[in-house]
DNA sequence: GCATACAACTTACCATTAGTAAGTTGGATG
DNA sequence: CATCCAACTTACTAATGGTAAGTTGTATGC
């Protein structure tokens, strides 16, 4: 039987697996950190890159992300416009994003 | 709101990021997987490990990773006692599994 | 074979979170 | 300085999760 400590490594990484999947797993948090993963982006121009969100939720989302540290609000060259871009930590989860499009592809082909 | 399922492989997790996200990112899918990760488990087995799941959450969501193919329901050897054990595909998770650890060792806060 | 115990659900009810839509604010543009 | 629209905010409804009690089934002991 699995004791929540028991997996290995150091036990206060473990402990944080349970928060750092249901974070990152909370609805739309997946394709929203994936949208910026391509570049910063405007409010709108993550709405509109994300069928099915709405304001309410993205704004929810996107303050999460800043709280965190996963995302930053910056000011977009060369006018005052300001958008959303992905902190260093952020564009990290770029190979948890590779892990399951990769898992994804080999289940598609079963 | 939930986009029409459009690939028909299944009838949540299709060949679709935000989907497939959305479905491993459900609250205590990434327990339960990594829970399992380490072999076959009764219920009792799953709640005991897992502090905070309640019975009914559980059972929704092993039924909803039996319904996708990522785990079966197995008689445990030598007896009747019937467990729950990951399929090959659940198993493939673990490269995920890994890159959030991998991530979450790199951070500092969350 | 009957009683007990516990495992594995199931049901019911309340709390929390998500979805929808309308309203508000504040900066850009004409 | 009026209008537009991006970026929230608020209010309300629907869906999902949490808690707890109830039910069913199987093992074990007498």
């Amino acid at each position: 039987m699995n004791r929540p400590n028991d997996c290995g490594i150091s036990s206060h990484v473990c402990n944080n697996f349970h928060d750092t999947i249901e974070f990152i797993g909370k609805r739309w948090m997946g394709v929203i950190i994936y949208t910026l993963m391509s570049g910063p982006k405007r409010f709108h121009e993550i709405t509109e890159g994300i069928p099915g969100i709405s304001d309410r939720l993205l704004t929810e989302r996107l303050n999460e992300l800043i709280k965190e540290g996963l995302v930053i609000k910056k000011q977009l060259e060369p006018s005052t416009i300001i958008g959303y871009e992905l902190t260093d930590t952020g564009m990290e989860l770029k190979e948890v994003i590779t892990a399951i499009r990769n898992w994804m592809a080999k289940r598609t082909t079963l």
